[in-house]
DNA sequence: ATTATTGTACTAATCACTTAATACACTAAT
DNA sequence: ATTAGTGTATTAAGTGATTAGTACAATAAT
């Protein structure tokens, strides 16, 4: 992992954010032992207390478990996982749609916007 | 306007977004006078620099300009405006499509989610 | 039993950013 | 000339959250 941070939001938030990424796409296996968490600090380069802090926060979310001695997990359950990504899908589908409508596209402007957009690099 | 914020941004980046809004949407119309600093200021109960601050920033982005003892004003580029409001709709698609890609939805697969989301609420 | 490795809790300090207070500058109108 | 209404500059203080330091707890392996 690269773990590069942006300045403009807090350490912890990216974190959390890159690791959510990482889970929904696949990057860990259900079921799979995550680094610990002094590991993962070390590696980012952070204390271990901000990466304590992320996932705290995947915890609350159901994406990974931890057991007390012998670290942390990503969550056996796939469809938790699935689910998961569907809802962070619906809900920048959802921004997406209301900063557009914002600016004045209904949804029909707003998709040919898309469509148009289609060969270009993001 | 109802001038309500939320915690979890500064005051002054939610002042610079409604009111490009505002001008982007065409509240203010090209030309039109804003209400002066300290007026806003009290209106949406804030101190004066941080109206300062939200429309300084429109102001480099070319959506107003100051005359020094007469007040601020709209520009009256309204090819600017226009600009201005396909920009932000392009940066908004751009991010939505990254976004989504990173959760493992080509493009097709991203149009036919916001297909499918035609008739929710957002 | 001891050690090493794990997650966790608590406290404190840093630190940057936002916001506020105040004073200044300029012009038009009276 | 004076006044009132603009935008602007500068400085200071608050404030809140992030991050770090350090110590504790629990279990598995040796």
């Amino acid at each position: 992992m690269d773990w590069t941070f942006r300045a403009d939001a807090p350490i912890y938030t990216q974190l959390y954010e890159q690791l959510t990424l990482s889970i929904v796409a696949g990057a860990y296996a259900p079921g799979e032992r995550l680094p610990a968490v002094r590991e993962l600090a070390v590696d980012a380069g952070v204390n271990p207390n901000t990466v304590q802090r992320a996932l705290s926060e995947l915890e609350r979310d159901g994406l990974v478990f931890s057991q007390r001695t012998a670290g942390r997990f990503v969550t056996e359950d796939a469809g938790r996982i699935e689910q998961e990504r569907r809802e962070i899908a619906r809900t920048r589908a959802g921004e997406f749609l209301a900063a557009m409508e914002r600016l004045g596209y209904d949804r029909e402007a707003a998709l040919a916007l898309l469509e148009e957009m289609k060969g270009e690099e993001t």
